[in-house]
DNA sequence: ACAAAAGTGTTTCTAATACACCCATGG
DNA sequence: CCATGGGTGTATTAGAAACACTTTTGT
C-alpha cells in the first residue's frame, strides 16, 4: 500500500494542585526547534503501542507517575501541516489529573521539567498553548458532572480537600456548607472510611475514599 | 530525524435524520480486509492537509455534502496496533451532523454508500462499531447543552421539527408544550423569521433560523 | 473561653414537570 | 364543527443558593 508517512506523538497535559493552585507539568526543550522554550511533555508512539499505552509510558518516563493513582484520558489530536517544521507530525494529546506530586527530576528526555501555575504559563512551543487551553477547558467542564476531582486528591481525603480542588480548578470560591451537602448527597460518590482527621484547629473532618459513582447527577455548576 | 512511520486517516460518523429516525452513512468496502463489510467513510490525510480539512474533503468526496450546512467536529483518535492488519494506522474520527440528505451516489472510493438506521447497524469493519458508538454518545450528550440540534435541521425550521430531532437522537418523546417553552426561552437560540408555515392540518407554526447562542443554559435533560 | 473548621436546618428562589386550556388552520 | 397540531397559563415539586446555627476540636 502507498500512503503518506506521518510521525505520531502523544503530548501530555498533566495537571495537579499544589498549595491550592492548579499547576501544569512543563519541560524545557533541549534542542531545536523551540530550544529552551517550555513545552508539554510527550514523545513518539512506538510501532507496537496503543495510543493510551504510549501516553502512560511517557507519563512514567517523564514524571515517574505510577499510573493507577492518576486519571488519564484522550483529549484531542492536532495535526496542522506546519505544526512541526521538521516533518509531518500528528499529536494525540492526553489529559492527566494527578494528586500533588514531588517536583519532577529532570527525566531522561527533557533538559528540565517543572510544575508551573497554569495562570502564569507564557507562550509554549509548537501549538502547545492551544493544547493546554483545551485541556484546561476539558478538566473544568468534567468536574461538573464527573467524579474526576477525586483524581486530584490522595487516596483518602476530606470534603474540604475536595472542595479545594474545585476552587483551584474553577478559580472561584464555593460555599463550604452547600458544597458539603451536595457531594455527600450524591449516591456512591464518596465512601466513608469511618475515620476522622483533625487538620490543625477546628472540628475533625470525616475521611472519605472515592466511591463507585461514575457521574454527578444533577451536576455541580460553575456559573 | 528517525521516527516510526504511521498512516493517518480520517473516519467520519455522519449522522442525519430521515423519517424521524437517526441514520448513519456507511460504505461497503470494495477490497480486503473486510471486503463487502459496511464501514464508516474515510480516507488518508494528505501530506499538506490539516485534519479538519481532510475530514471536510472526505465528506465532500464520499457524500457530496456542501460543508456550511453541516456541523463537523473532531471526535477522537483510534490507534490500536492491530486495528488494520496491513500497516500501522491512526484514525482521527470526526462527527458530522447533517440535515436530511439525498441517498448518496456511490462515490469515487466506495463500492456502495447508504444511510442506515443507527439501531439496525450490524458489526462494522475494523473498530468502526466502537467509533460509531462513541459518536452517538457524543451527539446525544451535546444536544443537552449546545445548539447542535439545529445542524440536523434545514436552514429554516419549526419548533416541532427541532423537537423531532431531539426525539430521534434521544429515542424518547418529549412534551411538546414544555419543549416549546424551553427552547423559545433560551436567549439567542432561535431567530424568528416572522413567517409561519402550515404543515397539513393544525395551527401554522412559527418559522425560525438558528440564532447566535452557543450554549443552552440551563441544559435540556435526557434523564 | 474563644477561634476555627465541620456539618445541619431553614428559607427563598428558580426551573422542570405535568397538564388544563386556548388558538388557528384543513377537512 | 370537529380534528389536529401550535402555543400559553398555572400548580406542583425538586433542587440551588444564602445564611443562621450547632458541633467539635486546638490553643
Amino acid at each position: 500500500m502507498d500512503f503518506p508517512p506521518f510521525a505520531v506523538t502523544v503530548d501530555l497535559v498533566v495537571l495537579t494542585i499544589r498549595s491550592g493552585r492548579l499547576h501544569v507539568l512543563l519541560v524545557r526543550r533541549g534542542e531545536e526547534p523551540w530550544r529552551g522554550v517550555w513545552a508539554l511533555p510527550g514523545g513518539f508512539v512506538r510501532p507496537d503501542e496503543d495510543l493510551h499505552d504510549a501516553a502512560e509510558r511517557e507519563l512514567a518516563e517523564e514524571t515517574g507517575v505510577h499510573q493507577p493513582a492518576a486519571h488519564l484520558e484522550q483529549l484531542a489530536s492536532y495535526g496542522a501541516p506546519d505544526r512541526d517544521p521538521r516533518q509531518r507530525v500528528v499529536s494525540v494529546a492526553h489529559l492527566v489529573l494527578a494528586p500533588d506530586l514531588p517536583e519532577p527530576d529532570a527525566g531522561t528526555d527533557a533538559a528540565e521539567a517543572a510544575w508551573h501555575p497554569v495562570d502564569e504559563v507564557a507562550e509554549l512551543a509548537f501549538d502547545h498553548t492551544r493544547i493546554l487551553a483545551d485541556g484546561l477547558e476539558r478538566a473544568r467542564a468534567k468536574l461538573e458532572y464527573s467524579p474526576l476531582a477525586t483524581a486530584f486528591c490522595p487516596p483518602e481525603f476530606t470534603v474540604a480537600e475536595l472542595r479545594a480542588v474545585y476552587e483551584a480548578v474553577w478559580g472561584r470560591t464555593l460555599d463550604p456548607r452547600n458544597f458539603h451537602r451536595k457531594v455527600t448527597s450524591v449516591p456512591g460518590l464518596l465512601t466513608d472510611t469511618g475515620r476522622r482527621r483533625t487538620e490543625g484547629r477546628g472540628r475533625p473532618a470525616t475521611v472519605y475514599r472515592p466511591g463507585p459513582a461514575t457521574a454527578i447527577v444533577p451536576p455541580l455548576v460553575r456559573d
